[in-house]
DNA sequence: TTAGCAAATGCAAACGTTTGCATTATTTTT
DNA sequence: AAAAATAATGCAAACGTTTGCATTTGCTAA
């Protein structure tokens, strides 16, 4: 059995209330009997109990995280684990703890709205993947704090999202195959409807005007994931009469099939082809070439996200914020033009 | 103000306990009442306090993981989202939640031990990274459940760890190798020191013997993970003389750092020599040539490890166990010897 | 010197459940 | 039809804290 606040005021012959008040300092207590308790508790190895505060005080000093249970894959977990690390250590410097949910469901009882109704945390992160109105609706009529990672393309007024800066990634992307000599880049999207893709694509759009490269649809490729898409894609940028002598890839995998089909056909990176992509898994500097990519700070991404929830927490009042984190140009050999 | 158990009881003209027991099934409620009361908690939005519940339960339905807030490189994480992700599964299935919580040490307070002292958590996963012996003798003193993930060096009766089989591991390579023809492996780890390649070597060791072949310390080489020392180690394996063929990495990147230095000597791989590597890295099937990977379902090691974990904390008695989950040979292009 | 105040502490209710025991209502058995 | 068994529910304590209010003690100021 653990020694409770009752035991420790026993035996120092007090009220369980002083005991709590020196626990908390909240209430001036003489030194003299601080002293004996803080004793009692180091002698009894007392520790409280962290549920029977939670239900007096009504909060649990922990928030949520949750993660998409479908879309799992290694590569965007790489992206993830950083920011669950930052979120961790932020909720760890404010005394809270991080629970971590994913959103299964399971004979009609949904984990991370349980999480929420059953008060098992004072706040929640939510990645704009698991996004729905009900589920915004539910967050805002309980006045729950929360915050997205991702830029939602539901417009709520009360939404706090941090998101990377996919339009800045883009331009720059754009930028710096100029600043390598290349004149004419293409951007490959897997699709263009999300939102992360379509401000890469704005960014896009800035930059080659900025360039005075008049932008159309061939510029701007859908071309899936897909070893197959992107094969395709590819034969369609070698064309007879294309003047594209770059490609900017929405990721590392894309990347990698695009370098493939490239050297199947013996086209040269980056001699005849500069590789630019976003994100930068683990292995990307060993690849052949090794890519230069637009990197973004996953930590402090994480970072932000919690730093906005106790924001959020602490002053309910703010809503309706929202911050990019920017991205990072990191330059490698495939965008090295010889000439 | 969320409805209350009382709220139920009173709206229904009944004791709480009795809306008590028809929420948990706990014993025979007349179907009318029970119906009246499933009625009344949809109505008034109802959800159990869980802290309420964990107060008197003396239990959270939640389960810990440890994270190294030292070691969060990109590659040790890729392998351990993973594990996560399954022990989230896990946990969930069984109606508990997961708290992660990184080790750091903040001003005398860890909060690893407040997880266990403030009795946040049913019990707790471990990495053997961070095992001590006091931490050991904290969790034994108050039959804390827990599960270490890895085999730990310390020998002790209490404990229950799970791990990949590096043994196996260290087989398989061998074997590998040898039915694709090559005759004179050798194996970098990073040091013999720890216990996941100790357990590599033996296996090297017992396979090799096995195909008749001498093993002595030119076949066993600590080069650790920087490109200066493999490269040294290169050398080595290059001097006149030698018989060496093939190469089994500790991980992947060490895989592309000899990889590097076989192709500035101008040596073929998979022709004039064989690599395979531990670990399977998002991008290793996309390296120059694809590597060849002594690969480990992580899933499943979370997995185990959190099954271990609730059969303790279900039946404390079991202790002293161990799970090793088997390897798994993935045959790619770099050691696809040619004659 | 006494009213007035601050400091130090005690008392007891409250947080929202669960559960052992007691009680009442309903069946079953003899 | 009475006794025994079972089903359905109520009562109240308990889990370990926190906190508003009350009380005591000692001091300061008029």
């Amino acid at each position: 059995m653990a020694a409770t606040i009752k035991d420790i005021a026993k035996k120092v012959g007090v009220n369980p209330s002083t005991v709590s008040r020196v626990i908390n300092g909240t209430a001036s207590i003489s030194d003299e009997t601080k002293q004996k308790i803080k004793e009692a508790m180091l002698e009894m190895d007392y520790h409280p109990n962290s549920n029977a505060r939670s239900l007096v005080n009504g909060s649990t000093f922990t928030i949520g995280l949750v993660i998409n249970a479908q879309n799992s894959d290694a590569f965007s977990n790489t992206y993830f684990i950083r920011s669950v690390s930052a979120i961790e250590a932020t909720a760890q410097e404010k005394g809270f703890n991080l629970l971590i949910c994913s959103d299964r469901v399971q004979q009609n009882d949904n984990a991370v709205i349980n999480l929420i109704l059953e008060k098992k945390v004072d706040g929640i992160i939510l990645p704009v993947s698991i996004i729905t109105d009900e589920l915004i609706d539910l967050l805002v009529e309980n006045t729950f704090p929360f915050v997205i990672m991702g830029e939602p393309d539901i417009i709520r007024q009360e939404m706090f999202w941090v998101d990377m800066d996919n339009k800045q990634g883009g331009q720059e992307a754009v930028d710096h195959l100029f600043k390598r000599g290349y004149k004419y880049p293409v951007l490959f999207v897997e699709s263009r409807g999300t939102m992360f893709e379509r401000n890469r694509i704005q960014g896009f759009r800035n930059a080659m005007e900025r360039h005075g490269v008049e932008c159309n649809s061939k510029n701007i490729v859908e071309c899936g994931i897909e070893g197959e898409s992107i094969k395709y894609a590819i034969e369609q940028i070698l064309e007879i009469g294309s003047k594209i002598d770059s490609i900017i890839c929405t990721n590392n995998a894309v990347a990698y099939h695009v370098l493939r089909e490239l050297k199947i056909r013996e086209k040269r990176v980056p001699d005849d082809f500069g590789i630019v992509t976003f994100d930068n898994y683990p292995l990307a500097e060993y690849m052949e070439p090794p890519l230069s990519v637009v990197d973004v700070d996953t930590y402090k991404l994480g970072e932000e996200a919690a730093k906005a929830l106790f924001s959020i927490i602490k002053e309910p009042a703010i809503r309706e914020r929202n911050v990019l984190v920017p991205t990072k140009m990191i330059e490698r050999k495939s965008t090295e033009k010889g000439e």
